[in-house]
RNA sequence: GCGCCCAUAGCUCAGUUGGAUAGAGUGACGGACUACGAAUCCGUAGGUCGCAGGUUCGAAUCCUGCUGGGCGCACCA
């Protein structure tokens, strides 16, 4: 039966008994009179870049600088000298530079944060961060007048990771896809199909000005014509049952890809169904009695240009017709009727002047600035053969998130689509994600997993598996690259919460492979020198570096997992 | 014309409430396996953080102006 130790003694803890020694310190000072007594100045507890400067940093005599008007290394020497030392928490303490603070914590503190990590029992990263509130996240929502394209694919990887993390913050969170499937597009897309399918017997029949031109129209021609016998139906019935059975097989197979890209959706909201239930009418009539509607030149207007908008927007056209806007504040009135504490779209680039204007409707009806945010994705390029794949989804020829994910693979196009803020464009190099090798930047976070079970599975032929007393054997644990590991995992769950908070997921990718680098890096320690191995015939140090392998393994895991990428065994 | 975003190594990019010597990958060059997986590791080279001011103990980070790029400014969806 393994012992492990219960009480969590992570990083906050560390972090918050660090910080009350510094006030009880402070107070001291104040209090013998070695320094005036002033306010709290805002200072910062941090984790150093350099590895020199110790585990925590602190600016504190920095920051008291101006308002004790003494130099901050004077200032450092005091609160040096009266430093409460409570616990055993500190090992050492060193006044650096213009007067920072470098702490150093003792080994004793890491080894029961390594225990905690490695546990079984525990779910290293999870926190309640987000308890008691409700989020909504929609994405991709994507028209379903044709295939999902790379920009889909980007804004899924993003949104569903980010829905991952937040779930495992603690947050309760819904996926929402929303169907632009009301007005002119499915229109279009009917008289696309309706078109092609003309042709057939008619080549010179005309094709939609501003129709989809893609091949995929062809494929619902076959579909539809298998189902339903367009011939004996009036023109004007035949186009909108096209439309109608070509948005349902698109959306099917919408559905289908997203699934395979690991992404399921909590929510399919219709735009259509808005109208169909009398939302929209009901929310302008909500805007109303607010004040907010007004009529000019036969249109029906918003006043969103007192809320932050460049003008006002048209909700009804002069000819009675609802404009898309309409029916997205309806939709957006909804969601916070559903009760979310806060929603976040993930949208195209080119909707960018639309954001202004959603929250400036938001605003309209007394809800706050910041309930809803928007996080908007820039282009995807394709690089092949040293090229760039230029596509137009207006001639119809563009790669589909299909496609891309059966030449790479799943695990690989999720994690390029993270390893760039989603605020900058991103280049795909088709060419370097299907190589297996070091260039492959999944590949390398993937190794390190598959290299720590092959050497669990060594471990276990010689005998040698995780220890039932942990704590007897960690003291074997001095090598520096070893506990650096242990400092680069304790900030995982600060990072998750982090991530949470300003929703961006793409950190996660670069923390994965700073941990897989770092165990890289440790393990090639074994290569010149056999007694740095994990493995070694020295039974209990062997025990204690595998609980370490354990740690970072358990760590890529659920990291991987957030990524919505697989953790091989072998590869 | 107005608004928003971006500008960091040859290339692609990290750099998060302003912190110490600005990092990684890739490309280039040179090294490391007859023993835990070389899909790995180590080393060298590479920078006026677009430009100019300002704020302060301290700026890639905040403010102003400029330059260069992207996007958006519909009674379209």
């Amino acid at each position: 039966m393994l012992t492990w130790p219960e009480k969590y003694q992570g990083i906050f803890v560390m972090k918050k008994k660090l910080d009350l020694i510094l006030k009880e310190t402070l107070e001291k000072c104040f209090n013998k009179g070695v320094l005036e007594k002033t306010a709290l100045p805002d200072y910062v507890i941090e984790i150093p870049n350099n590895t020199n400067h110790g585990h925590f940093a602190t600016n504190l005599a920095l920051a008291l600088a101006s308002s004790q008007r003494r130099p901050p290394r004077e200032i450092a020497e005091i609160i040096v000298e009266h430093l409460v030392d409570t616990g055993d928490l500190l090992e050492g303490v060193e006044i650096a530079g213009p007067g920072f603070l470098n702490f150093t914590i003792s080994r004793e503190e890491w080894y029961r944060l390594l225990l905690e990590i490695a546990s079984p029992e525990k779910d290293f990263g999870r926190s309640d961060q987000g308890a008691g509130k409700k989020i909504l996240v929609e994405f991709v929502s994507a028209n379903p007048t044709g295939p999902l394209h790379l920009g889909h694919g980007r804004g899924a990887a993003l949104g569903d990771t980010l829905c991952r993390i937040l779930e495992f913050t603690g947050y309760d969170v819904a996926r929402e896809f929303y169907i632009n499937d009301a007005g002119q597009q499915m229109r279009l897309l009917g008289e696309s199909i309706y078109s092609r399918w003309r042709q057939l017997t008619e080549p010179e029949y005309p094709f939609p000005e501003n129709g989809y031109h893609g091949d995929y129209i062809l494929d619902l021609v076959k579909e539809i014509s298998r189902s339903v016998d367009l011939k004996s139906l009036p023109e004007e019935e035949a186009i909108s049952r096209c439309s109608e059975l070509g948005k349902h097989t698109m959306l099917e197979e919408i559905k289908k890809d997203l699934e395979e890209f690991r992404v399921i959706f909590d929510v399919w909201s219709s735009e259509s169904a808005l109208y169909a239930s009398g939302s929209v009418e009901e929310a302008l009539e909500a805007i109303k009695e607010k004040g907010q509607l007004y009529e000019k030149d036969g249109a029906l207007w918003i006043r969103t240009s007192l809320y932050g908008d460049d003008k006002d927007r048209v909700v009804r056209k002069k000819d009675g017709q609802y404009t898309y806007f309409a029916s997205d504040i309806a939709y957006h009135l909804e969601k916070w009727k559903r009760g979310f504490s806060k929603a976040v779209n993930i949208w195209g680039a080119d909707h960018h002047g639309y954001v202004q204007r959603m929250k400036a409707a938001l605003k309209a009806n007394g809800l706050d600035d910041s309930w809803l945010s928007v996080l908007l994705i820039q282009l995807v390029k394709l690089w092949k053969g040293g090229q760039e794949i230029k596509m137009s989804k207006r001639a119809g020829h563009y790669v589909t998130l299909k496609e891309l994910v059966g030449e790479v693979g799943v695990d690989a196009v999720r994690f390029v689509f993270l390893t760039k803020n989603h605020d900058s464009q991103l280049d795909f190099d088709v060419d370097m994600v299907k190589r297996q090798d070091s260039e492959n930047p999944v590949y390398y976070v993937q190794y390190a997993h598959a290299r720590i079970c092959s050497i669990f599975r060594k471990a276990a032929s010689e005998g040698i598996s995780l220890p039932d007393r942990p704590q007897e054997v960690l003291n074997e644990l001095n090598l520096e690259e070893e506990m650096a590991l242990v400092r680069l995992m304790a900030e995982f769950p600060p990072l998750l919460e982090d991530i949470a908070r300003r929703l961006e997921p793409h950190r996660l990718t670069y923390y994965l492979t700073e941990l897989a680098s770092g165990f890289h890096k440790y393990f090639n320690l074994g290569t010149k020198e056999p007694d740095k191995r994990i493995v070694t015939d020295n039974v209990s140090r062997s025990q204690a570096r595998l609980i370490l392998a354990e740690a970072v393994r358990k760590v890529l895991v659920n990291g991987l997992c957030l990524l919505g990428i697989s953790a091989p065994e072998r590869m």
